[in-house]
Order: C-alpha cells, then structure tokens, then sequence
DNA sequence: ATCTATACATAGGCTTTCTATGATTATCGC
DNA sequence: GCGATAATCATAGAAAGCCTATGTATAGAT
C-alpha cells in the first residue's frame, strides 16, 4: 500500500542546514540530533541523509572534513558555509510562509 | 536549477480533502478556492490536481458525479465519502505532530 | 568471538509534482 | 458573427525527493 514518509517532504534541507547552525556534525549525529529534538517524530533514514549532504555539499551550502569523534571513529563533520546560511535563511521564510498558507486552508469554517 | 514546487509536496491530498469537507465542488473549483483561501500562496497546477483526483477516486475517498455549472458548462463534482472523512481527520493528525515536530527543530537555541 | 551501535555510501525503485500539450465550450467585446 | 478569454477535463513524460536494501568498516560490550 505504501508507507508514508517519515518526513514532511521538502523539508529535509532545511531541517539539515537549521541543525549545522547549532554547530558542525557528522552524518550519524546530524540524524540523531534531528531525531532527538524532534521527539523522536522526525526519523531521517540514511538513505536520505547522505544524498541531501551531498547535494547541499555540491551547492557549497556546507562543506565537509574528515575528523576522529570523541569515540575514535573517522567521521565526516558538516560546517555551514556563509551561502548556507542564507540559504537557511530563505527556506525558513519561505516554510514559515507556505505553513501559513496551508494553516488557512485547514483551518475550519 | 529546478524551481521549488508550488506546494509543501506531500499535503495535496489533505489540502483536497480538507476542500471537500466544506461541500462539493468540481476539480477546477477545489483549485480556485485552495488559491483564494490560502490568499494567492498555493497554487495547484492542473497536472498535480486531476492525477490526485484520480488517486482519491481509486482509494474511495472521493466519488464523482458529472454535472452542469451554474454557468452551463459540464463538470465532475467531488464528494468526499465517509472513509473521505475518516482519512481526513487522519492526515490532518498526521500532518499536526509533523508541523509541531518540525517547529521544535526549527525553533532557535 | 560475536553482537550492537556508530559511521559512510550507493543503487534502484516508487511516489508525487510539474511542464507541456490537447480538447471542448460558454461568454464577452467588437 | 467572430475571435479572445476563461472555464473545464485529461494525459504523457520528465524531474525531484525519499525510501528500501545493501555493502563496508570498526569500537566497545558481553
């Protein structure tokens, strides 16, 4: 019958850049830190996660190094760059514009 | 570059639905009256529309019946039906805790 | 030793939406 | 009457986005 998404789609950028604002993460922290915040509500499947990294790394939205974690793992960590944050910026007008829009339409009456 | 959909994709059918729910209406009026609503915001392009209709009828959430306008002209009008209903009230419950959650992890701090 | 959790990555598929196109007919301005 | 515009339905094909499944590797726990 097919299962709905785990996530509002569309949104998956933005939910990523919005968490490279707190601070830089690797892949696995950024999904758990999405997970975790949200309530565990919000799941990003890996097979999600790592394309929209590498979008978002192709549009220079974020860049990447290669770094040891406090566990001794080799993990990429995702920094936002100056243009992801602007971009941050308009995706979350544009998604508080669009909610807005919608709230009206489901609103009753 | 691709542009960005005119919808939050993935809320085309509750936003149908939820269209319905105010009485029946043909396909090109459950358009006209989500872009009024939302104020100009939402625009449901006619390739995105009657697919969806499609899809409402084969999960029989919808029926349709042809009718003439009050300006002469024939139209299919939609009606929501009880299971309509039902999965109306679901997807809007769906749709809330996916809005709250994401608001926890847009919100700032 | 084996299992679990951490960590990255890709291929293939499905669903949804968009663009483009096409057809029909009522009404309005000229 | 004629041409334009708006109303109305519909489909095909492409593009995008997310998921499932799979594969690799290693640290730490049992």
């Amino acid at each position: 019958m097919g299962k709905k998404s785990e996530l509002l789609p569309g949104t998956l950028d933005l939910l990523i850049l919005k968490t490279l604002s707190r601070g830089s993460l690797h892949g696995y922290g950024i999904a758990a830190s999405i997970k975790r915040i949200s309530g565990d509500l919000l799941t990003v499947e890996e097979g999600s996660l790592y394309p929209a990294l590498q979008r978002l790394l192709l549009q220079g939205w974020v860049k990447a190094a290669w770094k040891v974690t406090e566990t001794k793992r080799r993990a990429r960590y995702y920094t936002l760059t100056r243009e992801g944050r602007k971009q941050l910026g308009e995706e979350m007008s544009q998604y508080e514009s669009m909610i807005t829009a919608i709230g009206r339409v489901l609103q009753d009456a």
